[in-house]
DNA sequence: GTGGCTGCAAATTCTTTGCACTATG
DNA sequence: CATAGTGCAAAGAATTTGCAGCCAC
């Protein structure tokens, strides 16, 4: 079943109206696999043509996470970003502390450890995160070696958390 | 080494001084592997009678999450909470979306899973965050079965999150 | 037709910041 | 003693809420 049709389908289970601003959130998030923040959604609807207000895209990224369709993300920016899981295998992140890139990966033992969880705590898990944050290739200690070493930061063993809130 | 001495000396690597109100923010967080939040800080350290204001409180947790002794947590309530982390193969976390159950577990395959990631694709992890949402045993369908239903929320296939913001 | 949704703007809440004063090294 | 930290209160920002009109069912 397609992703638009599985929030159809919740929604229905619930009792909630389809409504065309639901279903415009939705299948925005669904066409990509980035973290996309409210403002880019409100952004990129409103350069669309449809009309939508910022509340109206809270609380359908409230039902879309309930669904367990979108995942919620605070990368440590002051606001949230929400992603598209295609199944619940999906990938996990890996976040520099010095540059902020986000690298993914995905990872079996993920899978292996919900099912051991499920065991060993009598626990039924719905959806998961999991964020390792350290030092990316370009930005570890190995880096110096192979670029100028100028263009890049300390790489003091305690780095500054990096973009924290752009004020 | 004790974890204040670990504190005081990541504190004279950066040369920064070490005070009192940063000493206490720190060796509150340490004696406990509670999660706590901000509010809960400032009203446990002012019972105690020590002079510190909200804005000193959140610049210290700043430093210490940076240093790697204390992990920032979002669950959800609308707030960040706080915890000391004893070492770097600490534990992760189950919530309950019915009932908000916190449940800890610790993993090997974490640690496994964090010398692959070095190895494929050459970073450097620092610190993580595994949270897996999902229904705890009182709360999942296998539960009904042994205590009185009653009692116990609707347990529908997608259960509303709980405890989201308290007003 | 009706109950719930929507948009707007005001309200709420967490977090950050500016500044005069104080304490650390 | 100089530099950086602290507390307070005000500012800043993201998210939530109240309400009149509108739409899915």
């Amino acid at each position: 079943m397609s992703a638009p049709d599985t929030f159809r389908e919740f929604l229905r289970s619930r009792d909630l109206p389809v409504t065309e601003q639901r279903m415009r959130v939705a299948t925005l998030l669904f066409s990509t696999h980035k973290h996309v923040s409210v403002e880019e959604i409100l952004e990129r609807l409103q350069a669309d043509r449809v009309e939508i207000g910022k509340a109206t895209v809270y609380r359908t990224l409230d039902l879309l996470v309930d669904s367990g369709l979108v995942r919620e993300h605070d990368f440590g920016e002051g606001f949230k970003r929400y992603e598209y899981l295609a199944g619940p295998a999906d990938h996990e992140h890996l976040i520099c502390e010095s540059c902020n890139k986000l690298i993914e990966f995905t990872s079996v033992e993920i899978e292996d450890l919900k099912r051991e969880l499920a065991r060993a705590h009598n626990f039924q898990p719905r959806f998961h995160r999991v964020e390792v944050y350290g030092l990316c290739e370009d930005c570890g200690v190995g880096a110096v070696e192979q670029g100028s070493p100028a263009d890049r930061l300390p790489k003091a063993a305690f780095s500054r958390g990096g973009g924290r809130r752009q004020t």
